[in-house]
Formats: C-alpha cells, sequence, structure tokens
DNA sequence: TCTGGGGTCCTAGGACCC
DNA sequence: TCTGGGGTCCTAGGACCC
C-alpha cells in the first residue's frame, strides 16, 4: 500500500467491439458482438448496446443470437486491435517507464515511478489527461483506476466502466471492500466464490471476520493468504514491466468432434508445426512438450514429456506429441487438440546450445546429415476446417464477416456477410460521415479482395494524431 | 446448435538425491 | 538395519484471468 493513489489501471471499454464500431460507422450505437462464428463459438466482446440484450464474455455465440438476433456478428480482427493497443501501451509509455500490460486493453502503470504524479491531485489529473489523449489517438474511450495498490486501481477501473475515472483515496479501502461479493477480489472464480459460500461467506467483510487461519483452511496455503491480504485491503505486488513467457501454446476446437485416429494424427501434427513457428517467432525454444485433448464429453486430458534439453525444432516436437497421443483414449470423439511448450529457453542461448550439439554430431562417428526440417512458410495459409472444405467444394474465396475490403469501383468497405455464392459489402470508412451503402458481389467477383484495416482515426498530413507534445 | 484461445499459478504425488 | 527429513524435478489436473 501506498500513501498516494499512484498505481494506475487502465481498462478500455468493450476493446474489441468498440474498435468494430470506430471502424465502421453503420454499427455506431448499435449492438455489435465480436467473437467466433463457427458453431462452437464463443463471445469474445459485446458492445455495450449488445449487452443490454444480457450478451456477455465467454456466453456461447449460439445463445447470444437467440438473444440478440439482429446484432451485428464479427469474427476478432487482432491486426486491427493490436494496433491501436500498441498506440495505447505508448501513451502509457510516456506516463512511466513501468508499465505493465495485462491484455491488448488492459495495463498497470506505476506514476510514482514515472515521476508523473506524487499525491492525489496530480494522479487525477494524469488520469484525465490520460483519458483523453487515447480518445485523440484512438477514437476509442478508456476507463481509469487509481488507487494505493494493483488491486485497488482495478477495482476502480471497474467502477469507473463506461468511460470514467475513480480514485479510491488511501485509508478508505477496508471500508469499500467490506460490503462488496467475495468476487470482486482478484482469484476469486466460480469454483472459489461457491466454496466459499458454502461457509458462509459471501462479501468481503466475512473474509476478513473469517480470520487467516480460516481462509487457508478452507481453500490451501497460498490461496488462504493472498485472499485474507486482499480482503484487509492490503496488496504490495509491484508494478512489473517486462514478464518473461514462460510458454507457448495453440490449440484448435473443431466444428465437428474427430473420431478418425489417422485424422487426429495429422491434426496433432499440424499444431505442433504451429507451436514451433509462435515458439521461434517469440525468440525461444523449450524442453517440455505438451498434448491436451478434450474429448466428446468436454473431459480434458493434458500428457507431457520433457526433452533432456530444449528444442525449436518442429520435427522434434511433432514427433513428441505424437508419441504422447499414443498413450491416450480418444474413443468416442475428440472435441479440441492443443500443443503447447514450456520450460523455455532464450532462443540466442539455445542458438549457441543447438550449434554446439550441431556440431559435436557432425563430428560424429556416422558423420550423416540430418535430413533438413520442412520448412514453415509464415504466409502459408492455414490448414482448412471442414467448413472451409465444404466452402472448397463451391471453389468460393473466403470473405470473413467484419472484414475490410476494397473494390476497384466502390472503393473502401467491409463484408456484411456471405453465403451461397454471394457476398455482401457496406460501402463505408472509419472517417465516413454517415451509414455507407450495401452492394453484393459474386463471392468470385475480381473487382474485389480483402484489404488490411484502415487508420481508426485521421491521420493528420503533418505527422501523428493526438496529443501535443510538452510545451 | 453449450461451453474459444492464450496464458499464469498452485497442488499433490512419486522419483531421486543428499 | 531401520528410519528421517528436505529439496528439486517431473507429471497431471484444476482454478482463474482476459
Amino acid at each position: 500500500m501506498r500513501p498516494a493513489p499512484t498505481v494506475l489501471h487502465l481498462d478500455m471499454d468493450a476493446f474489441f467491439a468498440a474498435a468494430e464500431q470506430a471502424a465502421k460507422p453503420s454499427l455506431r450505437g448499435k449492438p455489435v458482438v465480436v467473437g467466433g462464428l463457427g458453431p462452437r463459438g464463443v463471445v469474445a466482446t459485446a458492445s455495450y448496446e449488445a449487452r443490454r440484450f444480457g450478451i456477455h464474455s465467454a456466453m456461447p455465440m449460439a445463445q447470444a443470437r437467440r438473444l440478440a438476433p439482429n446484432a451485428a456478428y464479427l469474427v476478432p480482427r487482432f491486426a486491427l486491435y493490436r494496433t491501436v493497443s500498441e498506440q495505447v501501451m505508448d501513451l502509457l509509455g510516456r506516463l512511466s517507464p513501468l508499465v505493465e500490460p495485462l491484455s491488448l486493453d488492459e495495463a498497470f502503470v506505476d506514476l510514482e515511478a514515472g515521476g508523473s504524479a506524487a499525491d492525489e491531485a496530480s494522479a487525477r489529473a494524469t488520469g484525465e489527461r490520460l483519458r483523453r489523449d487515447i480518445r485523440a489517438v484512438t477514437g476509442l474511450t478508456g476507463s481509469v483506476g487509481l488507487a494505493g495498490s494493483k488491486m485497488l486501481a482495478k477495482i476502480a477501473s471497474e467502477q469507473a466502466k463506461p468511460d470514467g475515472l475513480v480514485l479510491i483515496e488511501p485509508g478508505t479501502e477496508r471500508e469499500l471492500l467490506g460490503p462488496m461479493s467475495v468476487r470482486t477480489l482478484p482469484g476469486v472464480g466460480p469454483a472459489t466464490g461457491e466454496h466459499l459460500r458454502r461457509a458462509g461467506m459471501t462479501t468481503i467483510a466475512d473474509l476478513t471476520e473469517a480470520g487467516e487461519d480460516e481462509l487457508v483452511r478452507l481453500v490451501g496455503k497460498a490461496h488462504g493468504t493472498s485472499l485474507y491480504r486482499m480482503a484487509s485491503g492490503h496488496d504490495d505486488r509491484p508494478v512489473v514491466a517486462e514478464r518473461e513467457t514462460k510458454s507457448v501454446s495453440v490449440e484448435d476446437t473443431f466444428d465437428v468432434d474427430l473420431h478418425d485416429r489417422v485424422r487426429v494424427r495429422t491434426e496433432v501434427e499440424r499444431l505442433a508445426e504451429r507451436c514451433v513457428r509462435r515458439l521461434r517467432e517469440s525468440g525461444h525454444s523449450g524442453r517440455t512438450i505438451v498434448l491436451k485433448v478434450r474429448r466428446y464429453d468436454f473431459s480434458t486430458l493434458t500428457r507431457s514429456e520433457t526433452l533432456r534439453g530444449p528444442t525449436d525444432d518442429p520435427g522434434v516436437v511433432r514427433e513428441a506429441a505424437g508419441r504422447l497421443l499414443e498413450s491416450l483414449d480418444t474413443t468416442g470423439g475428440v472435441r479440441l487438440l492443443g500443443v503447447g511448450v514450456t520450460g523455455l529457453t532464450d532462443y540466442t542461448q539455445e542458438d549457441l546450445f543447438a550449434q554446439a550439439a550441431a556440431d559435436a554430431e557432425a563430428a560424429g562417428a556416422t558423420g550423416a546429415v540430418d535430413e533438413p526440417d520442412p520448412v514453415v512458410v509464415p504466409g502459408e495459409p492455414e490448414p482448412r476446417s471442414d467448413t472451409d472444405a465444404v466452402a472448397d467444394e463451391a471453389a468460393e474465396r473466403h470473405w470473413p464477416a467484419g472484414h475490410d475490403v476494397r473494390h476497384a469501383e466502390f472503393g473502401a468497405g467491409w463484408v456484411q456477410g456471405s453465403g451461397v455464392g454471394r457476398v455482401t459489402v457496406r460501402f463505408e470508412e472509419p472517417t465516413s460521415a454517415v451509414p455507407g451503402r450495401v452492394r453484393t458481389f459474386r463471392t468470385d467477383d475480381p473487382d474485389l479482395e480483402l484489404s488490411e484495416p484502415l487508420p481508426l482515426v485521421a491521420v493528420p498530413p503533418d505527422g501523428e494524431p493526438g496529443p501535443r507534445g510538452p510545451g
């Protein structure tokens, strides 16, 4: 706990949905749902308009469609969100060298370490200025929480939503927390919440009254100790700028359960290659390979194997994953497969290690040269799912809902929907003053092509939009 | 039309070593 | 001969977060 509210938590409002509304004028003020559009998709983000229908994150998409059949349903466009996220993180970086991103749309900032605030008044001014700058640069709104600790800053930003700022004065935390639900505390999810409820504790005050020993007895050593501290308003966790990656993983849920062992095997191999691609991009190699299988009944199994040394070799990971698959029963069907690597080592270090190993091998008795690994081309099309295969038969190009397109005659627009050989496009861009016109094309129209996301805010000719520098 | 994808941290048991 | 703890690594599963 610090004496001044100099821990800042920023949370962008309905981030993915808000970015889509900024990109698509016709969706502003309308219910927008971003998430997986397949039969097993879930909601990633719902706009505030969509939340009024009861739609929320992690809800099955099918349920959302029942609640709001006329909402706009869009697939996530991470390239766009990453661009906006970088703009936001840049603004945070001007406040302090200590910025801890939690996701694309959330971060802690240590204002004291940055010298950008030392007391309540300066913290509040900094927070308000940040919100103005974010709106100017990205066109989106974010909510700010300010407090003397991470936990309280986060609770404050939650209270500030949407488009607000809340500052919790140090010294008031216990009376503030007391009546709140235990679920407010970080680390208390559905299971712990239910556990505590059965023990008669629903509010944070109930937790402090129960005492640390009782909580440890109920939920275990580490969890109980931290729960008691949090409930009492004690949280000394520092804002940490650089956190090391501990694992890299990829997984796929299939539209229809897989039954064919051969098919399961080839999917595992493809996942292994995708995982290694990501591993290499992150500059790591790793020692432990993990295979994950979710069965038809949602039961989930993992199997892992630790190698003698770290690898980023696609063949090695593919074979390890294949071996792990042999030890698992997949009768009844497979809903999801995943491959991960943990026990990571910096690539630079690994590079030397691998080089040394290769040298040793070259000097070995056989003198044999290893077969080269299959080259993984970054721009290669993703393996195609069952739904794609259906589209394939009609020789259709793929037009994901919400993606930007450009037409030779009509200009910039986005895919409103597609099916049965037709694609519907709305011709508008982020800076359009009025909702654009809608036209329908054949999916094989040569004048129509997918394009990169456009900037959400007009860039003035003299450079970057947004806040002026000091002076 | 029930339940995504990418992570982190903790627990608990067995192996193994000192 | 019997019995001891402690520490670390590995594996599997589960809770939680965004």
